[in-house]
DNA sequence: GTGTATCCATACGCTTGCGTATGGCGCAAG
DNA sequence: CTTGCGCCATACGCAAGCGTATGGATACAC
């Protein structure tokens, strides 16, 4: 097989990856029910005739994609912070990581909104619990107790997804440049507490910042 | 025939306001394009020949039922913290009872899903700019000044988005009882910082009420 | 009793998409 | 050259949903 790079031009056969691919693709755009064979087939410059040659039906399609998007998830996640020994600084770059890349996130809204499918459903599951729980390990990593572990990564993990949701339904309330890094820094400071030292169920004595980056 | 009705057994005449409720309730399942003419009719004991008589199409529809989303929005809001005087207070209510409800905010996800429709982008936008606009009232209310009043609301709103998300997407994820109360006083704690740049002097000690009734 | 307006049912044409059946074309094996 | 197979095109039947056209029913008017 040559790795066939650009999947538009070139006339050579497809593969089921490639529907596989170009299913993401729609779904990130149009939501989860814009996998339709026969518009997709189309936009691949072929006719159902192909894809039912691939595919069973239009469900064996939607697996693999999510099967593709679970793929890559745990791929980025894992090449992204992998190598970072210093739980501080892991979760830092966890966060900021995770809060640059918009195009991961906003295809995860468009498969999680339709949570109401059960196939969709088992996917989006795991994917969210695996990244919470790679959260939990970090807080844990950091000293905080399971429960109080648990608490804060997810509170950091509501906090990453609703940043998805402003950005994607009013991206003007979401600060640019130099605002957004200032909102970064404020999120980090906040979400990452160094004082671990209270044991007690209560919670510990947050200091916040009084000024946060300077003009620059 | 007597077909009863899921939720209206009276045999009186529908309304466009009936139509629109059914359609909320619709979006609230199957999300946006649940909105359908004959589905909607079946589940209301008509036909199209009712539909057409108060409605011009289905974007008609859509747009009675965006606007009475908003209104109930608003109303809501309104009526859940208007009497609350002081700001810190304020804060906490609008904050507990926002992650207390949890079938206002999947239908704004279900919404918010079809973000690439004009017409809905141009409901969600003014909904949720309204309530971010009050959530950085309020911290300014408090004394942070506008630019942090901003960051703060920003980081409010989106923790509370993601909380809901949480909820639909993974809802094991998400403590119940008295669990849910730590989480609920973590976050509250977190959120609403007391120091705030000093204008005026040491201000009273807050201590957070929490008490049970999460809906749910 | 005849109108008239409101509200809905029925029937039709149209489009889109799913799934199937079958034929065609290229290419390597024999 | 022919055979077989991988890959796709074409052509159907089918279902669901939108929008329209028109008729029927009920109530109130006069």
């Amino acid at each position: 097989m040559k790795t066939a790079g650009s999947a538009a031009e070139t006339k050579q056969n497809l593969t089921a990856e490639d529907w596989a691919r170009a299913a993401l693709d729609a779904i990130a755009n149009g939501g989860i029910e814009a996998i339709a064979v026969e518009p997709l087939a189309r936009q691949l410059g072929v006719t159902k005739g192909s894809f039912y040659w691939h595919f069973a039906n239009r469900e064996a399609l939607l697996r693999a994609a999510l099967e593709l998007w679970e793929r890559r998830e745990t791929e980025e996640v894992m090449a992204r912070v992998g190598d970072e020994a210093d739980p501080y600084a892991r979760i830092v770059k966890v966060f900021k990581e995770a809060n640059a890349g918009y195009r991961s996130g906003r295809l995860y809204l468009a498969i999680a909104a339709a949570e109401d499918h059960p196939v969709v459903n088992e996917f989006v599951r795991r994917v969210s619990e695996r990244r919470m729980g790679y959260l939990v390990e970090c807080y844990e990593a950091l000293g905080f107790t399971p429960a109080r572990a648990q608490h804060w990564a997810r509170f950091a993990y509501a906090t990453f997804m609703g940043n998805l949701q402003i950005r994607r339904d009013t991206p003007d309330l979401m600060p640019t440049d130099a605002a957004f890094n200032e909102y970064l820094k404020l999120m980090i400071k906040t979400l990452i507490p160094r004082e671990v030292a209270a044991t007690s169920a209560d919670d510990h004595p947050h200091v916040v910042p009084l000024h946060g980056a300077d003009g620059r």
